[in-house]
RNA sequence: GGGCGCGUAGCUCAGUUGGUUAGAGCACCUCGUUUACACCGAGGGGGUCCGGGGUUCGAAUCCCUGCGCGCCCACCA
């Protein structure tokens, strides 16, 4: 069989990926009964590209995925993307800006009509990115949050917990991003510490000659104070409690409260309350019943009720706030102040708490079975520790802001009435209000929060709320994998509403993976400009290479620190297997198919260690301990020993045994090539993806391991003797074994092997190594570097005496189990052993 | 203010419930173009497992503590 010197991967791995969905090799019918595997995708934005972190995490699944389904079981990877609101609405918009077209003036159905041609001439980049990346999905399930049959499931979602009571409308203090033009929920706000001040403000006390003093981080939101707290037991409560305060700028009297929330011995013990624009304000405004004054409208501008800074941004009106309070001489005090700064994850924008109407989520009913869940296993985290993070969150839900004054997503299924004020949600949309009759009722504008859809995703993609064949047979998934950024966005909603409609968990086990990171552990992004890019490195070096470099280094839950260099070397791991692919198809493939020599009788034993390990490695999420597993099976093992001793052998017939079933073992972590190679191999069957994928199985000790690494003892040791002695590598060395028993035997029946390997012109001899307590002795005629030699047994000697101290500890002898103190018996005659041959050597 | 995690070779990281000379990839040094592969082969150097205490027959691994560094959650002006 011609095969070409060099792997290049790209000759091959693009007509792979199109074959795979072309003959729909991973569709899947919903049979029932198990044993079943499914998972469904973590949708990625339409908006987005394949990026590193799609890529790790695809990697890992499809790794899974393809071991399942060549188990045999039903496997279902299912696909899809997410409508993402805020991001491409944010897209769109911006291109819309760039043709000088105003969202608000195009209108809602208009700006929907360009996002959805959007979606259709660009949604699909990320899925096609996945394909030719040869992600194993189930294309003929692919889904899109807002499919119709997804829409349909929203909506059944939002009446039912309606109709429960658990969604409800109300006027509360938000996050409001000005620049989406939007609320968002806690979740969606980043906290960031930043270095500010803290100015201390004097509030003339009336009627007294006192001033108040209050220490604030945004001086521009006294303009819209409407108290001053002071703490119940602050000496001055008594004679400040009745009183007002002259608020300064703006002309206005307002009340002196007493209340816990101004900490005693915090700056001067009096806090202002604005609460209108900020959420203990706002709680602190319910408590004493305090109006609300808005000074900072939508769009981070002051409002008319902010008198002579009117129509001034929230951060020019601070600046002259503070330059008029110091022109009048109440600035008491400017200090350095850290404080953290919530900003609008999408956009980075400084989010501003706004009072306003919202739908709300009601969590703690539903969070309760969902700690559940986890708490009595069935659901379980790895690492288990993600369980620890997940419960501090649910324990402490706060109510959900789902409402997003935005176009783009599902629009909220409620009605308001003009004759009756009361609302009309339905599963249909109603022509009147079923409350008074009236048809003066017009839908909400608002849309929900793009997770409230993802929440459904796992129930949601296979037909819910209807009764499908898919979702009894794939549901509940078996596992989800997915980034600690999103457990709470995410993950945590989809067993809370999973367990609401499901009556059962979206998933038995969540995979945490960690984030992948460049060589220097910096996170990689798009502005400091260290990414890797999966669309340039996988056609540079090869999809396999890339997941194979992802996998290697996916300590469970752990970071990877990614470099072109790491993948260069797996890119020369797949170059490896090919050349070895090369040799075997220049020999032949008939013959007896059964073992004829040591190698082969080794070779298959050290296959099935590996395929027992792999099998284990894969059930417990441990793809970097396979890949590594496979990766010194392939190179070190196959390569380096057992080709090199099956040289030798005309029969290679047991070769290509072993060779196709270790292409099957390695399938998961390097799809492409070892499809390539297999399909060379003519096996029957379509795919080497539909193989079946090789167990372990309990093979009686042969002492073919003993055997093998005799051999390997003499041949390391001469090499290594040779190398020590400056020899030429080519230069053929005369050398002596003695030996008896079995060493003498595995030395005879593979003296060519031994002479091959260590370029020695051997002379067995069966006799007992002279004056040397070992099993066998080689003797090279050449002279030894004695320094060497002597350093050498000095560290055996300090080993040994190591080893010795602790076996005369009666304590030890006496307390370790029997099989830790046999190991090291056994051990410290082996270092005796080697003693003697290194003083024989002198 | 809570919670989680990290510190092992020059670099990036493994190290299963404590147990047998602490490993890998890359980098480095020496030698080598033997027809699978120079994208390779053979050999080699390199570690107070962050410091200090403790538990134990035995600690990189468990406990305490100090130092350094990440991350998450939290309405402290």
């Amino acid at each position: 069989m011609e095969i070409e010197k060099i792997y290049e991967p790209q000759r091959f791995e693009p007509h792979w990926a199109k074959w795979w969905v072309e003959e729909q090799l991973f569709h899947v019918e919903p049979a029932p009964g198990d044993p079943y595997f499914s998972l469904v995708i973590p949708p990625p934005n339409v908006t987005g590209s394949l990026h590193m972190g799609h890529m790790f995490e695809h990697s890992i699944i499809d790794a899974l995925i393809r071991w399942h389904r060549m188990r045999g079981e039903r496997t279902l990877w299912l696909p899809g993307t997410d409508h993402a609101g805020i991001a491409t609405e944010l897209m769109v918009d911006r291109q819309l800006q760039q043709e000088g077209i105003n969202k608000r003036d195009l209108g809602r159905e208009e700006f929907l009509k360009r996002v959805w041609d959007w979606k259709r001439q660009h949604g699909g980049r990320i899925v096609e990115q996945m394909k030719r990346a040869g992600d194993s999905c189930d294309w003929a399930r692919e889904r899109f949050t807002m499919d119709p049959g997804l829409s349909h499931a929203v909506r059944e979602a939002f009446v039912r917990l309606y109709e429960k009571g658990l969604i409800y409308r109300a006027n509360y203090i938000v996050n409001w991003c000005p620049r989406c033009q939007t609320v968002l929920s806690d979740l969606e706000v980043e906290h960031e510490e930043t270095q500010g001040q803290l100015w201390h403000i004097a509030y003339p006390v009336n009627g007294s000659s006192m001033k108040l003093v209050v220490a604030t981080t945004r001086p521009e939101t006294m303009l819209g104070d409407t108290a001053v707290a002071i703490n119940p037991r602050d000496p001055r409560a008594p004679d400040l409690r009745d009183r007002t305060v002259a608020l300064p700028l703006m002309d206005r009297d307002i009340p002196i409260v007493l209340d816990e929330m101004a900490e005693l011995g915090f700056g001067s013990g009096a806090v202002k309350i604005t609460p209108a624009h900020d959420p203990n304000d706002f709680e602190a405004g319910k408590r004493h019943n305090l109006p609300s004054i808005q000074v900072i409208d939508n769009h981070a501008k002051m409002t008319a009720a902010a008198g002579q800074f009117a129509g001034l941004d929230r951060y020019e009106a601070r600046k002259q706030v503070v330059a008029e309070l110091e022109k009048l001489g109440l600035m008491e005090k400017i200090e350095p102040y850290k404080l953290s700064v919530g900003k609008c994850h999408r956009c980075k924008t400084v989010v501003e708490p706004l009072v306003s109407q919202q739908w709300w989520m009601k969590m703690k009913p539903l969070a309760e079975p969902a700690i559940k869940a986890v708490e009595d296993g069935r659901i379980r985290f790895v690492p288990e520790n993600w369980a620890n993070t997940y419960f501090q969150w649910m324990r402490n839900i706060r109510d959900w802001c789902i409402s997003r004054q935005l176009w783009w997503g599902h629009r909220i299924p409620v009605w308001h009435c003009s004759a009756c004020g009361k609302f009309t949600v339905a599963r249909e949309d109603p022509t009147k209000c079923s409350h008074c009759g009236s048809d003066k009722i017009e839908q909400d504008p608002d849309v929900l929060d793009t997770w409230f859809s993802s929440g459904l995703w796992p129930f949601s993609t296979l037909g819910w709320p209807d009764d499908t064949p898919d979702l009894r047979a794939f549901y509940p998934t078996s596992l989800l994998v997915t980034g600690f950024d999103i457990i709470f966005f995410w993950a945590a909603r989809m067993i809370m509403f999973g367990l609401e409609f499901m009556g059962d968990v979206p998933f038995r086990q969540v995979h945490i993976h960690g984030l992948v990171r460049d060589a220097e552990r910096q996170k990689m992004s798009k502005t400091k400009g260290n990414t890797i890019d999966p669309l340039v490195i996988n056609d540079k070096y090869g999809t396999d290479a890339v997941r194979f470099a992802l996998l290697v280094s996916a300590a469970p839950g752990g970071d990877i620190a990614l470099s072109e260099e790491r993948i260069d070397a797996e890119r020369a791991f797949a170059n490896k297997i090919w050349n070895a692919s090369r040799l075997l198809f220049s020999k032949p493939r008939e013959g007896s198919g059964k073992p004829v020599s040591l190698a082969d009788r080794w070779i298959a034993h050290r296959l099935n260690a590996c395929a027992e390990s792999a099998n284990r490695n894969f059930a417990q999420h441990r793809y970097d301990q396979t890949a590594d597993e496979l990766y010194h099976f392939w190179w070190g093992d196959f390569c380096d020993w057992y080709l090199e001793m099956k040289k030798l052998d005309a029969d290679w017939s047991f070769a290509y045994i072993v060779y196709e079933k270790a292409l099957r073992l390695l399938h998961p972590l390097m799809p492409f090539l070892t499809e390539e190679l297999w399909q060379r191999l003519g096996m029957p069957g379509k795919s080497i993806a539909l193989a079946e994928y090789p167990r372990g199985e309990a093979i009686p000790e042969t002492g073919v391991d003993a055997e093998m690494a005799i051999l390997q003892e003499i041949v390391t040791s001469a090499r290594a003797l040779r190398a020590e002695n400056r020899v030429d590598p080519k230069q053929t060395v005369e050398g002596v074994l003695f030996a008896t028993g079995r060493a003498h035997d595995v030395a005879t029946s593979n003296a060519e092997s031994i002479s091959r390997l260590a370029r020695i012109d051997l002379n067995i001899r069966n006799e007992p190594p002279p004056g040397v307590q070992a099993a066998f002795l080689l003797k090279l005629a050449l002279k030894v570097d004695r320094a060497k030699v002597e350093k050498e047994i000095a560290e055996l000697e300090k080993v040994i005496a190591n080893s010795q101290r602790q076996l005369s500890n009666d304590a030890f002898r006496a307390k370790a189990p029997e099989k830790v103190v046999a190991g090291m018996l056994a051990k410290q005659a082996e270092y005796q052993a080697q003693l003697a041959k290194l003083r024989a050597s002198l």
